[in-house]
DNA sequence: AATTTAATTGGGAGCGTTCCCAAATTTAAC
DNA sequence: GTTAAATTTGGGAACGCTCCCAATTAAATT
């Protein structure tokens, strides 16, 4: 990284306190056999010299290079305009500079994603990775477990016959919670808008909702999908308020923040003329007019189980059984339900 | 990576294909001293067995592992409050992932900096990294520069005695377009908002303010500084109301949302009895109520320009004269001015 | 056809570590 | 005090690549 090759290595720092290379580098792995005097001799002069050992050759010998990625395939727009994604990030990368790892970021959208996608994983510079959404075709992930690749799975994966790590959250339960909620406060009509019904977090939302109608013997009214964004709440809501429907509890807190929008252009209110329920808690959630009612997933906390599982699990124990870790869900009851 | 051993190196290619180690190197690096005949057969070799060079013997011998840094020198919260870091990272990921080069994430509290700082800065396996937030010490800028590390700064830095490469976007001209504009619309009691006031970003824009207003003869009028959060926008908002301007002039579009939730929670009408501009042109302004009269900054382009700086001219080709890039910006009329 | 010149190829050394094994030293045991 | 055992230490080899230089082969010149 400096141009001026003041580097040392291994043998100056050697040479420098009067002992082998081989005796240096047991020192900066805290390996057992070498004598207290030594050790200390040898430290003064690393410390002096503010010496770290060079990774790159460290990681040639060890194939091991202390680097994981993250591989977020999905389409640009949609990493920034939910800050899932940046708090996923977040999440995995503090943890891992925690356990002393780095983190490579790897972005792919729709259509060049088997190029990225491909180099990112048969990176030797990396370790493992962590899969940033679940809606991971059958056939690559049949393709990494072929390969052998150490990697989790933020989300729960559409199939589960293979022994996948992964780390999700309590959706089925939120999902359970929020409608219980509903119910208990006197809706019956009560609708469920569904984000992607490809992805595993909207599905298991769906199935909790209708356990709780079903328990209620209250019948289910399924929207159409909102695909998880807010114009997608936006145009589903607009098209079934004809319906007269007491409450929609929608998967995700961008599309509830879309239909609170069509009903309130419509000049309704919430919640008295309907209510409204979302799912995440966004930071926008609590700050939105009227503050949302909605699941709390803790993302943050996600990345950095992910991380955890990938590096203490995977890579450093290497046990092989496998990892599934659901996070829970709590109920945040504000005031648009 | 993977676990079975099956990782061919260029002596296997090299033997796979007939030829020697060396001829399979130049194969792989375009070197021009290979005829045709055998850069076909080693090039079939190695697309048969899907081979790739192990990037870390690669970089040990080399000295150059492909892989910048981004360091994002930030309290937490902030960096996904606003959507300027994802978008950021963002631009520099695409970018360098195009330009061949991988990258890596470090996060830093104010707490731990220095640690992680420094790690990041000194790891061998960084060629060179960006600095995404210009509130960077002096002194850490000197070291920098003593140490020689290549690095590109986000944002221009306070000081600039230092022949420091960085990116930047035209603040002033961003502060003077809308402030001339808000003149020319008639309104005189114009008050400008800053966001940190160790930040060069406000620092310029209300340069801008300052000019406009002085070449109209219309006396300045600073607020406390906002902070760049929608809570501080919101707090400095209902303190000055009573002030009567006639239009605020905030330094982020976060700022001038938190002021405008003041201004509607008094009862007043934007822009009817006071107007309100942002800046930044963030994803929310557009779909605000009412939608945000700002400047418009592609923050994209800004992560992509620096990644390109920093790799082709300061990683290969090295030069030595200082790039220093000030990206344009826009002035966007929306309704709340 | 013989010789010079240019293009192509192969092998050795080295990048800075870790790991293994043998040598040297210290400590323990009789 | 001698021998055995345990501890500490040093040097060689290897990780997989690039680069340099010498050797080989092909092309060009007389």
């Amino acid at each position: 990284m400096d141009s001026e090759n003041n580097h040392l290595n291994l043998e100056d720092i050697a040479r420098l306190s009067g002992v082998s290379r081989s005796t240096v580098s047991r020192v900066i792995n805290d390996h057992p056999n070498v004598s207290q005097r030594t050790r200390e001799r040898v430290m003064q002069v690393i410390k002096k010299y503010n010496f770290q050992p060079n990774a790159v050759a460290r990681a040639l010998v060890t194939q091991r290079s202390r680097v994981i990625g993250i591989l977020v395939p999905h389409i640009i727009t949609e990493v920034f305009t939910e800050p899932f994604f940046a708090m996923l990030i977040q999440g995995i990368t503090l943890k891992a500079n925690q356990l002393d790892y780095g983190v490579t970021l790897g972005l792919t959208s729709h259509t060049d994603n088997t190029n990225t996608i491909h180099r990112l994983i048969n990176d030797p510079l990396l370790d493992g990775f962590i899969v940033a959404e679940a809606s991971i075709s059958p056939e690559f992930l049949a393709q990494l477990h072929r390969e052998n690749k150490r990697y989790v799975l933020v989300g729960r994966p559409p199939i589960s016959d293979l022994p996948i790590h992964y780390v999700d959250v309590e959706n089925e339960q939120g999902g359970y919670l929020m409608t219980q909620y509903l119910i208990q406060k006197g809706y019956c009509r009560i609708a469920f808008m569904p984000g992607r019904i490809t992805l595993t977090s909207s599905i298991d939302r769906q199935a909790g909702y209708e356990r709780a109608m079903a328990e209620a013997g209250l019948p289910p009214i399924i929207t159409p999908a909102g695909n998880f964004t807010k114009e997608g709440g936006y145009l589903v809501a607009k098209q079934i308020l004809s319906q007269k429907v007491e409450a929609i509890f929608c998967a995700s807190d961008m599309m509830a923040i879309g239909a609170a929008e069509a009903i309130k252009e419509q000049g309704l209110s919430i919640p008295e003329d309907i209510a409204i329920a979302g799912f995440d808690d966004a930071s926008i959630a609590a700050n939105f007019q009227p503050p949302l009612t909605t699941v709390r997933q803790d993302v943050l906390t996600s990345g950095a189980t992910a991380a955890e599982i990938l590096i203490e699990h995977i890579i450093e124990n290497s046990s092989d059984t496998v990892i599934q870790k659901i996070l829970p869900v709590s109920l945040i009851v504000r005031e648009s339900a």
